[in-house]
DNA sequence: AGCTAATCGAGACGGTACGTCTGGTCTTGGA
DNA sequence: TCCAAGACCAGACGTACCGTCTCGATTAGCT
């Protein structure tokens, strides 16, 4: 029973590096496994073992070291208000770069071509994103600096998708008063009157 | 100078119908003009002479007759919130049909892909709909529906980023007590405390 | 019914000339479809669409143009064995040159391995000469310059055999003296004795 | 210094084994270093180890045991055209099997395609082949059974051509009838006239 | 008995060529 | 001048082999 070769860590970390540079500078449609190998310094079989696709690449490489693991988690310092608006800005600022923005572009394109990826994206990324943003979202709440019956699913979604349309939309980043102006929109200050109460 | 053959309509549209019929079954990345052609019975030379490229006809024909055209205006019954419930739910069923996702999804990948097709899509669907959003809006503010300080641009960008993260997540479609939540969150009765006034 | 364009007979040559002078550089084994293309200016689809295959346009470059189409019919001056001398000759020299033996080396290894290709090479070629030759033998035999009982098939093989064995033993190419020696064993003077005839 | 381990007998038998089997199914062409592996079990290294190319492995297992070795010396019966007789129809008959034909043009596509599996070809087998016939003919022409001045060499390369422009050509094998019409072609009974001698 | 070194089967590596498919262009003959 | 058909060049696709390079596991001779 012989065990052969060795995967190679070196081949496999220098194709996702080549795959993100690639990305940044061509986008998801015009790239292509030959121009990944040859940036790479690998063979084009590599590629086709480990991954088996372009798309299946793609998400790895965006994944693994590129969109994802610099995030930070979502601050509690108590203020709500300050911990959203300080992640979202730190969002859009990492969408804001160049890479940030291509990588995102390629995942949505990757995303819509193949379900398997959407699912990748889902289950990696934005899944725990928008579990980490809910649970922020239930500790204010249960600091009352939600409503005991604010929808805290409902106010993730409507934060992810705001980012999401202003990243897809490509005209404008969000500037900091957008922020300002979603947080506000969406988490209102304890005891301001909620329902049918105090007439103005 | 002989004036020549006129354009064929009969082509144009054959050849938009059949992009459908394929951006339905097979998605942006995996349709081909050759199959376009064949489909429609037109020459392939036919399409480059009139679009110039997949995207172009891609997005021509989601947008001529596919995914748009359809959308009814917002009403305006008086009633901001049921106006937007309905609107949204109309969104939804229409999106929610198997033409309806493809198309959308198509459009996506071929924006990620594509400036041009992104530029196109914002001009002839997105922004339209958003303006629209704006101005119900607007006059429901001007008829007290919502606060004087209202901020619509946020409000109508949310409603739309909510709708496009749960189209693009593919998970599950909102339902209506989704859509109702949403509304209830971004639009309060009028009345309802809003901005910096009360407690400290 | 429309008709579509034509074959472009300009492509069909460069291929074939491309296909010649690489078999000559390189041998049947070491040409590639990508080299062949690359050379010609042709596309690689276009090789494919009309021969399909390596062996199919090797076979179809060696025989079009490059072994087959330069050799002249066996002469009938009425002198069988000089007649037979000059062929045998001339075939050595043309067989002698760098080119006529890489275009044969080819053909003996792509009907090797390629029994349609033997096929064809039979037919095209090594057919045609060999009832050549049969014929000029009989024209032969019929002016008393064989022997009524004279087998032409077997002289035939014979002449054709010795020529292949010297060639595909690639040893030293049979000189004038070798081709006088095999055609005064297999063509003897009319009136030599043939059979049991003068005992001496 | 230690000697380390030895050269695996059983993996050497394996491969050449596998080899030719391979090459009967398969032929030289389609034959492969991987599947010659697999079928010997053996490691794709140790071939090239001790063989180091395709070309090497398929002479050898040609050559040994294959083709070559099976063959009986030229009978000297005293009776020159029987004992040829013999011999050519017992190579006919070992080539007419379909593993014998498999061998042959699997041999002679190496040969074409490698000059060094030519040389190895003549050395090992073809030459002492055609060594041995022209002993066989010197010394039938010693005891009168050939003329004097019969070439032994021409009518030795006579005989072997024969029989190649018969199996590549793979038209028809030879049959008895045809061996004797070869035999008595190249091998007159001595009293035939033989030379320039009678008529003018 | 332990050491040392060459061998073994297995299998990943960087490459090259395959045969196919598509993109975008050009040509043909008919309307 | 436009149209359907279809050939053209270019180049990416995913697969199959090549010849090389690790791997860990056997074997031996030499100490």
């Amino acid at each position: 029973m012989a065990a052969g070769r060795k995967r190679s860590e070196t081949s496999r970390l220098a194709a996702l590096a080549a795959t993100r540079a690639l990305l940044v500078e061509l986008g998801y449609e015009r790239i292509t496994l030959d121009a990944i190998a040859a940036r790479a310094g690998v063979g084009r079989q590599t590629l086709y073992r480990w991954w088996g696709s372009k798309g299946a690449i793609v998400a790895d490489a965006a994944l693994a070291g590129g969109v994802a693991t610099e995030l930070r988690p979502i601050a509690d310092s108590g203020d709500l208000r300050g911990d959203l608006r300080a992640w979202l800005n730190e969002w859009v600022s990492h969408v804001a770069t160049p890479e940030g923005t291509s990588l995102t572009l390629a995942l949505t394109a990757a995303s819509s071509d193949n379900q398997a990826i959407a699912d990748q994206l889902y289950e990696r990324f934005t899944g725990p994103h928008e579990e980490q943003l809910r649970a922020r979202l239930a500790r204010a709440r249960e600091v009352d600096q939600l409503p005991a019956d604010a929808d805290v699913s409902t106010i993730a979604a409507v934060l992810i998708g705001f980012l999401l349309y202003r990243i897809l939309g490509r005209q404008r980043l969000p500037a900091a008063s957008d922020v300002d102006a979603l947080v506000s929109l969406v988490v209102r200050r304890q005891g301001d009157g909620h329902g049918e109460a105090a007439r103005h």
